[in-house]
DNA sequence: AATCTAATTGCAAGTAGATTGCACTTGTAA
DNA sequence: TTACAAGTGCAATCTACTTGCAATTAGATT
């Protein structure tokens, strides 16, 4: 699993830095969302720096490896791009669930052909707002 | 004009106040996505706080008559609630442009359907990231 | 293996958007 | 007209994030 990073690392043209493994590594491990702050919190027994956890954010995400999700709440979160897909968010106590698959593939080609000024599509957020079954 | 920013004020039950109606007819005036220091700007001749737009903004969005969108921004837009529509962006200059109808509907129902653990979905968010042929 | 160099990092300071506390003002219901 | 909850302005504060800079390090080149 450590080499698999170091791999989509140097796919990337990256320098395999332990910032970057160990951001991985979490990324990997936990299939959620995650926020500067929570990746921040996982770092705590270690000695990278908060600085150095944006910057490799900002890295990652540059070489596509991690995506941003706007979930409306405080913070940028982010993802592993290789598995595309969306979400329910619970607005009241936060929780994440994953949509099995995106179907909005169809809905896209068809906006951009009615489109006037826009000629490409690089990607797309689809997030869905409401209550879980525990809070609603 | 203004008076019909009266009656969508006293609907929801909010004060008639003179930021209220400034806001309320900037967003009536310019049919695009506006972040608080649009309005600010937009105020600038008048001595109307910026605390105060913070304010109002939140004040409009807790009644429903304007609504966050997420737009991979700098900071958070809201547009008027009343005609829900989504967005192609261009990230390459920032243009913004509306497309003509949500289609979204009959998959946010099947994914409700489907989903474990939510059951009322109250907003969603669909917004398409690319390249305007300008930019292209 | 030793050397080189651009990329990465840690620390401290800075920025920008947004929020809060509080005294004063105002919209509106009685 | 009066009462008072709601709204406002100003200053201070917060928080997520960024930047400058000197020191370190990954990985290429000898
Ligand atoms: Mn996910
Ligand atoms: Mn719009
Ligand atoms: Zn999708
Ligand atoms: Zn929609």
């Amino acid at each position: 699993m450590k080499n698999k990073v170091k791999e989509i690392l140097k796919e990337a043209k990256l320098k395999v830095t332990p910032a970057r493994v160990a951001l991985l590594g979490i990324f990997s491990a936990k299939c959620q969302p995650m926020s500067a702050d929570n990746v921040i919190a996982k770092l705590k027994r270690t000695k990278i720096d908060n600085v150095t956890v944006y910057r490799t954010l900002a890295s990652l995400e540059k070489a596509n490896i991690i995506q941003r999700v706007d979930l409306r709440k405080e913070s940028v979160y982010f993802e592993l791009s290789n598995h595309h897909h969306h979400h329910f968010v619970c607005t009241s106590c936060g929780v994440v669930e994953k949509l099995p698959k995106c179907n909005v593939g169809q809905i896209i080609s068809k906006s951009l052909k009615q489109s006037k000024r826009f000629s490409i599509v690089r990607s797309h957020s689809f997030e869905l707002f409401g209550l879980c079954k525990t809070c609603a």
